[in-house]
RNA sequence: GGCCCCUUGGUCAAGAGGUUAAGACAUCGCCCUUUCACGGCGGCGACACGAGUUCGAUUCUCGUAGGGGUCACCA
């Protein structure tokens, strides 16, 4: 093969779903890996499903991913435009040509004929074909109706008899009965292409090597090649790729409410992991490294990976796979990329202070799976919450609630006197010599402070790390405050 | 319903005519430990079913079952 291109040809919902987005990846792999050249197109042939902006979506999920292309809208190479609705001259002269050729044929039947050959109440068996009414009609009759203007599509002309096979690369070789295939519409009453005949020709004449797409495709496949077949054009490489599913039974979609590439950014995934898991969804490298960058994939992707059944969208593994992504990041860029979220959880006061934002952002980063579970995780740093005494006990610590009351009345006067830096590695060492002198355990000492300092049975960070970011002040507050409620709880007790 | 496709643990998956059938997520247990998390170690867990080919099939063939897709002037 000379030089290998591929192409991305979405139409433009102004919703870029993670199947898509998957299909869009391997397109540009296959591209990068071979070399070659990897266009954009963007299929806007349905005047009805029209939608302002929508193009966007598309543009900016490949900006985010870093998915770039070489030719396509805003980039013009040879082969534009690369905008389907700007090429309508062109699909009209093939489709005329294809009639030429004897391929193809003027059709003039009304919308309410073709429902009345479907047959009233279908549905009870099988899906009728078109019944090829126009196929005989005369050359002069298809003249005198164009003179009147007649509205008229153009349908393919299958054959009737023989068998038509493809390859594909990851289903192999499949073949099926030209009698089986419908005369498929290509050029449409308003003018415009069918996707079907639009793809073909645009694939063709914009040099495509191979063609990246769901298996849904597969059933119409033979037609494609009968059209390549046809105008004498090379049929290009075909790989169909299963979809990914939201469970056994259902594919992921926009319908079923599932996420979208940006919803998953805006729940607090990274951009690479999604990238990462996707491209794991469908496809294996050959060892049994999981981890790879883009740029890696661009060297190691490979076809022979590519499974063809059906994968579930596993969000555990994905979640698993982020917060991998995130442990591995540099503080700085943990720091950077949970800013909004540190922001959101720590409130106004605390997020002014840029070091606590840094500390609690060192804090949080090893334990934080997506970004989006930050702010609840650490909002009892804002303001200590409502919390229940029972929490002061915990077997394994060997504290019950007397024990933090009296470690709490021994913490008082310790945390109002320290005279060391009050950092959690000197306060650590104090508070251990501090359990000692008072013939506890270290943890006796720890377990009480670190709840009354987060009110919260699970905290980020023990109890001196809290220490720290919360300060003196605040510490001796929230000391007292679980002194309170502890005698509080006692006294109810005794009644 | 016709046609096409798919089927290895709960999930993603490797594999190949002879393997103790990889690995990862999840799950469970233990260790580490100032909670949790991280980390370390270990456990549980699979070739849909039935024939055939073969000395030997999870792997090849054919059926069966289950699932999916498609049958538009949508892509």
């Amino acid at each position: 093969m000379s030089q290998v291109r591929t192409r991305f040809a979405p139409s433009p919902t102004g919703y870029m779903h993670i199947g898509n987005l998957r299909t869009c990846l391997y397109e540009y792999l296959i591209a990068r890996v071979n070399k070659g050249t990897f266009v954009l197109r963007i299929e806007d042939t349905d005047q009805e499903r029209f939608v302002e902006g929508a193009m966007d979506a598309v543009f900016n999920t490949l900006k985010m991913t870093g998915i770039g292309y070489d030719e396509g809208p805003g980039k013009e190479g040879d082969c534009g435009p690369y905008i389907q609705s700007q090429r309508r001259d062109i699909y009209k002269k093939y489709a005329e040509e294809l009639v030429r050729r004897g391929h193809a044929y003027y059709c003039f039947c009304t919308k309410e004929r073709l429902e009345s050959i479907k047959g009233g109440d279908e549905n009870l068996g099988a899906a009728l074909n078109y019944d090829r009414h126009c196929r005989t009609i005369s050359q002069e009759e298809v003249a005198k109706n164009l003179a009147e203007g007649k509205p008229y599509v153009i349908r393919q002309l299958m054959p009737t008899e023989g068998t038509t096979t493809f390859t594909d690369l990851v289903y192999g070789d499949i073949t099926v009965d030209n009698k089986t295939l419908d005369d498929q519409v290509l050029l449409k009453s308003d003018g415009l292409p069918t996707y079907n005949f639009a793809n073909v020709v645009d694939d063709h004449l914009m040099g495509i090597t191979h063609v990246v797409r769901g298996n849904e495709y597969l059933s119409s496949t033979p037609k494609y090649n009968l059209l390549y077949q046809a105008f004498g054009w090379d049929i290009p490489v075909y790989i169909h790729c299963p979809p990914i599913m939201k469970d056994a039974h259902q594919k992921l979609s926009k319908r079923n409410g599932d996420a979208s590439f940006l919803d998953l950014v805006n729940k607090g995934y990274l951009v690479e992991a999604i990238l990462n898991y996707i491209a794991l969804l469908g496809w294996s490298p050959a060892g049994n490294e999981e981890f790879f960058t883009l740029k890696e994939l661009e060297e190691k992707f490979t076809l022979e990976g590519l499974s063809k059944s059906p994968a579930i969208f596993d969000i555990e593994k994905l979640k698993w796979m982020n917060g991998e992504y995130i442990r591995r990041m540099s503080p700085e860029e943990f720091r950077a990329a949970a800013d909004n979220w540190l922001r959101a959880g720590l409130g106004d006061a605390l997020a002014d202070n840029e070091a606590v934002l840094s500390k609690v952002a060192a804090l949080v980063q090893p334990r934080t799976v997506i970004l989006s579970d930050i702010p609840e995780r650490i909002g009892f740093l804002k303001e200590l919450p409502q919390y229940d005494t029972a929490i002061y006990c915990h077997k394994k610590m060997k504290t019950d609630e007397a024990i933090s009351l009296t470690s709490l009345k021994l913490l008082a006067p310790f945390a109002a006197g320290y005279s060391g830096e009050w950092v959690s590695g000197e306060l650590y060492t104090a508070l251990c010599e501090l359990a000692a002198a008072g013939g506890l355990k270290n943890s006796q000492i720890l377990w009480p402070l670190r709840t009354a300092l987060s009110g919260m049975e699970v905290s980020p960070g023990g109890a001196t790390e809290l220490m720290e970011i919360l300060g003196r002040a605040e510490t001796l507050k929230r000391i007292d405050k679980g002194i309170e409620l502890l005698e509080a709880a006692a006294a109810g007790r005794e009644e």
